[in-house]
DNA sequence: CGTAACGAACATGTCTGGTGTTTGAATGTC
DNA sequence: GACATTCAAACACCAGACATGTTCGTTACG
């Protein structure tokens, strides 16, 4: 078992029981208490938990976002596929604007290197996007979420009204045919909607986790959407439902 | 001889003559023909020189900025020491905008963790300022430079445009009484200026190789800043005049 | 005060990045 | 077109970085 898999079983057992023991993690992981102290730190500085004596509770409420460093670990081969096709979908010499989350980061893997605009709305986005000449890099202003390193706020927004994009990439936190396009906060809620006000098409990226989930934020109707771009993982009555509405949903 | 030095030995070789031959670097490096080769294709990729049949030629003409990546190799120490000169500067709680280059990316490092709202014109910047949950990062929007990863344009000039700082930290290429600040680059000035108009105070990071140049792009006479901070290794009479024209000039 | 947990320090194994050598292909020169 | 030089891919090698385990003195809790 290695450090991936470990923390994959931190994980599991504190969304379980809301805290861990350092002996018991060690004996199911075949570790030495050592190793299980530096995981437990590690996961502790990047605030997904609270060392207590003997092991660690959660820090994660139920119903929150799980902070980004767990966020990256999940439905990773998912959301390359996914990425790829949304690049695909992506014209040469198009203009887009790319949100934040994991599943936009592997679109600006994808997107790096070739002739395109971009306006990514996190940094880690903008950095991928850099390194290569080929992209052009309109990054958006605003106010950096510490650890999401997104960018939200005014000035956020008034970056994307600045703009007109062919197509906004929009990642979200829940699709349901009912509810519509969901995510966690209220901010991010507002710099999405920003995105598709100053786009042509929508296209929305959600691994199969996401299909049928409803968060609080309310970003749109799920008409509003043009194309939802998932992995086959979804149940198919939830497909059907969120193509009735009129979304041109892509499976891959 | 270390990889550090053999490109330190490249660039005087390519200052000198403007080109340089394999065999020659491998022979007074004392390392074979294909790490020198390795060095060479990297600071192709880096837009440093040109390749050529055994050996490589200057891709910067004389006058002009050279790439960030040598810039970066060059007063290292006295950077450092620059940089936390300003950042002494700057009290708690304050909001400044920090400009792009080598000497305000040391700027960002020493500010990040401390309780201050920063505006960074670069993504170095921005990556540096926002690991740091103490710090509040603004980033500015603006089109990305690639290799530079400086922020320019109609909107970063927007997005400086719509706060207000209590100070702008500018870095620049060139100062002098008689021409007052300059840059190499258009773009920038019209950056370095919004930063002044939207800020109270400006503070202008030199190390004393700037001091007395002049540079094509003149950003505003000397008399517009209020403090310049450079090191001990400037000629004397050339302070003196910039403090005659109400500069507070600090040494380190 | 005793036991369990902790963390600093050191030792070990693994992996990656930089380097050298070889070799066949490509390119320039005559 | 023939030859010499240069190039780059492939493989081997080494050093430093990183993860892990062990030991041991210190600390916290009952």
């Amino acid at each position: 078992m290695d450090s991936a898999e470990r923390v994959d079983l931190v994980i599991a057992r504190l969304k379980d029981t809301g805290e861990v023991a350092v002996a018991e993690l060690a004996e199911a992981s075949g570790h030495s208490e050592m190793t299980i102290r530096r995981d437990l730190d590690r996961l502790e500085s990047q605030g997904v938990l609270r060392r207590v004596r003997g092991g660690a509770v959660s820090l994660v409420p139920r119903g929150q976002e799980p902070p980004y460093v767990l966020r990256e670990r999940q439905a990773v081969e998912a959301k390359r596929r996914i990425a790829a096709q949304v690049a695909a979908l992506v014209p040469t010499g198009a203009a887009v604007a790319l949100d934040s989350g994991t599943t936009a980061l592997e679109v600006a893997r994808e997107l790096a290197g070739r002739p395109v605009t971009v306006m990514p709305l996190s940094l880690q986005g903008a950095d991928v996007l850099a390194r290569s000449a080929e992209t052009t890099v309109l990054v958006a202003g605003g106010e950096v979420r510490p650890g999401e390193l997104n960018l939200h706020g005014p000035l956020a927004e008034a970056s994307l009204a600045a703009v007109r994009f062919d197509a906004a990439v929009v990642g979200c936190c829940g699709v349901s045919a009912g509810e519509g396009v969901t995510a966690h906060d209220l901010q991010d809620v507002a710099v999405k909607r920003a995105m598709m006000r100053s786009s042509q098409r929508t296209i929305a990226a959600a691994d199969s986790t996401k299909i049928g989930l409803v968060t609080m934020g309310h970003v749109c109707p799920v008409g509003d959407i043009d194309t939802l771009v998932t992995d086959d993982g979804a149940p198919e009555d939830a497909i059907a439902e969120i193509r009735a509405a009129g979304v041109d949903v892509v499976t891959v």
